[in-house]
RNA sequence: GCGUUCAUAGCUCAGAUGGAUAGAGCAACAGCCUUCUAAGCUGUGGGUCGCAGGUUCGAAUCCUGCUGGACGCACCA
């Protein structure tokens, strides 16, 4: 017997089809209703729950019933006959043998039937045919009741499911590239890949969260060549001209204002001069030069050297990244390294073509581009000694090299900055440059295993379309190399039972040549297999050097969920046979869960849109709507006005790493629990009222709005669709938004307070909200009758019920699809019904039964919409 | 040219995987704040589901063709 879903009128009626199909005999004789029959077949091993719960439907209209099946999904069951027959016979069926007064059930020898049986009439209340269709109506008192009991016994685990259970799945999203600012295209895949691992999570699966950095490839050349250039220069791409092109190079790295905005804003900076860079480049044709030479060696130190990836460890916090940004390292680097860079590129200026360069190799001493690379020579290599470590001894290292790391960690400092704004957080971030290793060891046994092949000096892997190329002529990997590499890396760690990318769909082909890539491995498995023993026995010192790579390369990563970061442990080695053993395992385990482009997106400036900017955008009209509304809610309304407001976080993990990260002057040893209510408190007084509005913190509110506004625009619609960009939609927050939904559960939590306490019910109101779920709430929820047929707001609150019902297959549907929008317009759906609800049907001042059994009823709204919040990474609010 | 994908109300989108009468939100118009937050609610108007065929009891949904848009097509990621 499979599984069967939460609800239990659900499954009782696919019990109930199960009975009607095994006994399909007895309901296609036109049964007399007093001539009883107690032989119905019944096996509880053989049900298939899950084939039989497709048959369910839901009736486009409440008047048609609560559930049904159409008949003729019946025929592949083997009933015969018009669907119209079948639907008669069945419902014949049931009011022979269930809703029959005259039927003994008791006489049924299964005592299992026999409840089974009880039940339904106990669940559901009449059943009839309609044309082709078998409609079910419940008993609505006690559905309406059991959907209450199951959201406030279960709380914010309510539509949890375990389909997932066992399995684990990557989520690999957002992936920015170092260096370049985070934009709204990066939020998509930010906001989609952060709603799926809450979904998938939800579901029961194991779920591992990789930010995949782009931190390798060409252009790191040219923004090491940038900074080395123009770091001086005044820079101002916002006007579009740039003032001073001389070359700066006089006094290296002053404390100047560059320096300063460096410090301050360096993805901003580093942007600046990569816009610069190739406006320049058009001109200067010297300058790709540079680039693609340093970026050689930049690539070449992280092969060669033990350590590259990990100097400066990427992990350390704060702490450490004073030190880099304030501290000696900072300003012996700056010192330093601008002597040093601007050393070879003095140098540089004599070799125009890199492979002039190349071809010198060794025997030219004074070449300063080669000695850095192998000789580490004084002036092009940067002494560091690793604070952290207290190790006294200085390394030295190329320039690049330190600069890229530079840039790379302050990168990874400014993107968890943003994360921390729209509380994403990964459980480990990547890099391509992790993976170069193994990926060059790869091209290597493809190519003796037959299945790469070289043309034109590149490699590639034929395939029925366009062929894969997987190394270029001068012998780098490539996008694609890296993420098979990374794939089979991530194999070995987690032994994931999927891996999602979220990446745009116009990135379709590549990810269609990586899976198709895995299926020609697996499909040529003995070839791998003969290819990698080759490899190993090989003596060529490329070959030798190649395993060298594969022992080497990282593969342990940390265990630790919590630590945010890569951690690599090359002592550890690892099997050579990688690919063969794992290859074939992930083929038809990544999916590419694209998305469509944002059109049209600018400032109004006509560039690129910073992600923060975006935000503050909202935020702007979050506030001042904000303060024309509060004005008039508060001081007028009600003058006792607000007493606390409280913005709330979803998560408690992320709270506490946001309050850390916040407080950063005192040492905060207080205890978890004062962390997680961020109260505000407002001065009370009472001659004020109209100003103090303005003193609470809706500056934290109106941020929230903002971000609910963004976040949501980008996951109410399908994935698929590109989005046409429009400030108006963005900034519009009536309707199907992000803070209507905020602003419905903000509505819930004022009158739930409010009615507490006109009516002194015994509510601690903060044990209601989200992050407090956990924690028992006062509520007494024993009585089970929380609703009456005979009420006036009867009809609306099951409407409203029914619909709670549904968040578990909501959120399944949402999982096989990789959709989360489905949850996004479920809950803009469930809001609707309950502002309908809340605008006609006022409560202050009926009976106080009443009353308290309705603030029962608000509250498992309430679970669901913040769950739903949740999943979609939405804020929720308190008040606003 | 080849491939992927999209086309539903003036605009932005749903449409439960082929089922009962195609639904919301903006925008327009008409109402609703001296009791619960008007970021809300109620009502009205608005459709040849891009076009043409096909598949069957039944199509916005599936297949083919066409039109129109977006994206991609080997040394970028």
């Amino acid at each position: 017997m499979t599984e069967t879903s939460g609800n239990i009128f659900k499954s009782n009626l696919i019990f109930l089809i199960y009975i009607i199909i095994i006994n399909k005999e007895l309901v296609e004789i036109e049964t007399d209703k007093n001539s009883a029959n107690f032989n119905i077949k019944f096996d509880l091993d053989k049900i298939n729950t899950l084939e039989i719960e497709k048959l369910i439907k839901l009736p486009p209209d409440p008047s048609y019933g609560d559930y049904c099946i159409p008949s003729y999904y019946l025929k592949q069951k083997g009933f015969t006959g018009s669907p119209e027959d079948i639907a008669n016979k069945i419902v014949g069926f049931i009011y022979s043998y269930i809703i029959n007064p005259l039927y003994d059930i008791n006489k049924l020898e299964n005592s299992y039937l026999q409840d089974l049986f009880k039940n339904f009439t106990q669940y559901f209340t009449f059943v009839n045919a309609k044309g082709a269709y078998i409609n079910f109506y419940f008993n609505k008192q006690k559905f309406a009741n059991y959907i209450i009991t199951e959201t406030l016994t279960k709380k914010n685990n309510y539509g949890r499911n375990y389909s997932g259970k066992d399995k684990t799945v990557v989520i690999d999203f957002s992936s920015p590239n170092i260096a370049k600012p985070f934009g709204v295209g990066h939020l998509r895949s930010t906001v989609i890949g952060m709603s799926l691992a809450r979904i998938y999570d939800f579901c029961g699966y194991k779920t591992i969260k990789i930010n995949y950095l782009g931190d390798f490839g060409t252009q790191f050349g040219k923004l090491i060549t940038a900074f080395c250039r123009f770091k001086d220069d005044d820079i101002d791409i916002d006007n579009n001209k740039n003032i001073n092109n001389g070359d700066n190079t006089k006094n290296a790295f002053n404390l100047n204002s560059n320096l300063a905005e460096f410090k301050n804003d360096p993805v901003k900076f580093l942007y600046k001069l990569y816009v610069k860079f190739h406006s320049e480049a058009e001109t200067n044709p010297e300058l790709d030069n540079e680039a693609r030479i340093r970026f050689q060696k930049l690539e070449k130190s992280i092969i060669e050297i033990d350590d590259a990836v990990e100097l400066f460890n990427d992990t350390s916090d704060d702490e450490n990244n004073n030190i880099i940004i304030n501290g000696n390292i900072y300003d012996f680097c700056t010192e330093n390294i601008a002597e040093n860079i601007k050393d070879t590129q003095d140098n540089n200026k004599d070799n125009d073509r890199d492979d002039e360069i190349v071809n010198t190799e060794s025997d030219n001493s004074d070449n300063t581009e080669l000695n850095i690379i192998n000789n580490n020579k004084k002036y092009n290599s940067i002494k560091y000694h690793n604070i952290e470590s207290n190790d006294k001894i200085k390394k030295e290292i190329p320039g690049e090299l330190y600069l890229w790391k530079i840039f790379r960690k302050l990168s990874i400092q400014e993107f968890k900055r943003i994360y921390n704004i729209i509380n994403v957080s990964f459980d480990f971030y990547e890099g391509e440059s992790q993976s170069s290793k193994l990926a060059v060891n790869l091209v290597n046994i493809l190519l003796k295993a037959d299945i790469a092949e070289k043309s034109m000096d590149a490699v590639i892997i034929p395939m029925e379309k366009t062929p894969a190329l997987i190394a270029k002529s001068d012998g780098t990997t490539l996008y694609l190399s890296r993420d098979v590499a990374t794939a089979i890396l991530r194999f070995e760690k987690f032994k994931f039972d999927k891996m999602l990318y979220v990446v745009g769909s116009e990135q379709a082909l590549h990810f269609s040549q990586l899976f198709n890539i895995f299926k020609i491995l697996k499909e040529n498995e003995r070839k791998l297999i003969e290819s990698e023993k080759l490899n190993m026995s090989c003596n060529s010192d490329e070959d030798k050097n190649n395993i060298n790579y594969i022992n080497t390369i990282n593969k342990e990563i940390n265990d630790k969920r919590n630590n945010n970061d890569i951690n690599i442990n090359l002592n550890k080695k690892i099997d050579v046979n990688l690919f063969s053993k794992y290859a074939s395992e992930i083929a038809g385990k990544l999916y590419h869960i694209k998305f469509g482009r944002i059109i049209g997106m600018s400032t109004r400036k006509g560039n690129l849109v910073f992600l923060e900017d975006y935000i503050n955008e909202a935020k702007e009209k979050a506030l001042l709507k904000l303060s024309e509304d509060t004005k008039f809610k508060y001081n007028k309304q009600h003058p006792d006005g607000l007493n606390n407001i409280v913005c709330d976080y979803f998560n408690d993990d992320e709270l506490t790493e946001k309050k850390i990260k916040n407080i950063d002057d005192t040492d905060n040893s207080n205890n978890k629990k004062d962390e997680k209510n961020l109260i505000i408190n407002i001065n009370n007084n009472d001659d004020d009222a109209e100003n103090q509005v303005f003193d609470v913190d809706i500056d934290e509110i109106a941020l929230k709005v903002g971000i609910g506004a963004v976040i949501f625009n980008d996951l109410k619609t399908r994935r698929s669709i590109d989005i046409n960009f429009n400030w108006d939609n963005v900034l519009s927050f009536e309707g199907q938004t992000g803070p209507y939904l905020q602003y419905s559960v903000a509505r819930i939590n004022s009158l739930i307070e409010k009615l507490a306490k006109e009516y002194s019910f015994k509510i601690k109101i903060e044990k209601l909200y989200y992050s407090e779920m956990f924690a028992d709430t006062d509520i007494e929820i024993e009585k089970k009758d929380f609703c009456n047929v005979q009420d006036d707001d009867f009809e609306l609150i099951f409407s409203i019920v029914k619909h709670l019902s549904l968040l578990e297959d909501i959120v399944k549907d949402a999982v096989s699809n990789d959709e989360p929008s489905i949850v996004g317009t479920y809950l803009l759906d469930l809001a609707a019904l309950f502002n309908n609800y809340y605008q006609n049907y006022k409560l202050m001042g009926l009976e106080p039964d009443f009353v308290y059994n309705r603030i029962l009823f608000l509250i498992s709204v309430k679970i669901v919409l913040e769950t739903g919040l949740n999943l979609l990474s939405v804020p929720i609010l308190k008040k606003m």
